[in-house]
DNA sequence: ATCTTATGTAGACACCTGTTTACTTGCAAC
DNA sequence: GTTGCAAGTAAACAGGTGTCTACATAAGAT
């Protein structure tokens, strides 16, 4: 009855790849939820239903784990990439979006709520540039594309302590469609090149 | 040569208001600077030189005393008073403005800075309303006044981030009238009525 | 069946946190 | 001077943190 075609196929209880997999999805859960400082990794190892100490044996590091996590996550690319026209609609369409999603994009989240420690700063950094900064520079014509793409970064970055402190109940309430507009707006606003108007 | 005149103005070395105010403006300072988390309330008597004790023994609890801190500043809402119709210029200019000091207004880099902490979640939240949510929607005619002025408030909060993590070297590179101009856009953007254009 | 190796585990380590307690010290009135 | 009281101090408390070490255990090859 033990069926062992396929070979490799059969795995084993103590799997390592497995558990890897585990400790990273309680991680991109929990750091998402409640940001690097709130997550302690006694959390995540309970979470992945693991030790402690595997954390550190696949991961090296709190931080180094943060960053893998992070590395994993890239949903804002796709919605920059595409027709520069009309960027701006499509990132409002996606700050709407976030707005009916229960807990927004974990990686909008994460970098909304691990803002503080030094630690993870660097990581944070780097990732913000890769998927959105520099991805939105590609799309701009014009001078001072750099400063641009960092005003259109604001807003986006500003949808986290929104969420975090306001809620999302008064935008909500309002028409989705004059919200979108009102946002694509902004975004115009903020990308638009300078002799454009 | 002890001089004595003026009575009361002979202040003991033990003085209470004087200590809590060093402790107050250590507070301050560093909360401003390294966030809520990243204060500990050692560093915070170290630099008031004064004893650890003494923290608690005059606000009582680091979020009590973070509080108090906040309670204490209140730029934002002088900016907010004033003309409605050039208030989206009013509200560039100070973000603007806010680019030229060596680190923001103390009270905006608490805000950005303490996100995360579900212990001063609440302090900041009313702080937030106080300060600019409810100045704001005073200032608005028409429908969804709330939410415009939550879209405003991105604007603003996203500033926080954005100098966290991007620095604010490319914002300061371009011209600061064009900057403004762009600003005064994204906040008109967010914040006329609807049916004004 | 035995041995080897990698996976998983329990527990400690060293440190830091906010907070409190028991104590000392200086000021001011008597 | 002596005393009462507020201001200040040192040290501990109780809990939490990331990380590491010594050990147990299951899987696969011999």
């Amino acid at each position: 009855m033990q069926v062992k075609e396929e070979a490799e196929r059969a795995r084993p209880k103590r799997d390592r790849e497995a558990t890897r997999r585990r400790i990273l999805d309680a991680s991109r859960d929990l750091f998402g939820e409640h940001g690097y400082d709130g997550v302690t990794v006694r959390m995540i190892a309970a979470r992945a239903e693991a030790n402690t100490a595997l954390v550190h044996r696949y991961f090296g590091s709190k931080a180094a784990l943060f960053g893998e996590v992070l590395a994993g996550e890239s949903l804002l690319r796709e919605v920059i990439a595409g027709e520069p026209d009309s960027l701006p609609r499509r990132l409002a369409e996606h700050f709407v979006a976030q707005l009916y999603r229960p807990s927004g994009t974990p990686v909008s989240r994460m970098l909304d709520r691990s803002a503080g420690q030094p630690e993870v700063q660097e990581i944070l950094l780097h990732h913000l540039r890769d998927i959105i900064v520099e991805p939105l520079i590609e799309q701009l014509d014009g001078p001072d594309a750099r400063a641009r793409a960092h005003l259109a970064t604001t807003i986006i970055m500003g949808g986290g302590p929104l969420r975090r402190l306001l809620g999302l109940h008064d935008l909500r309430a309002t028409d989705q469609a004059a919200l979108t507009d009102r946002l694509t707006a902004m975004f115009t606003a903020a990308l638009a090149a300078p002799a454009d108007h």
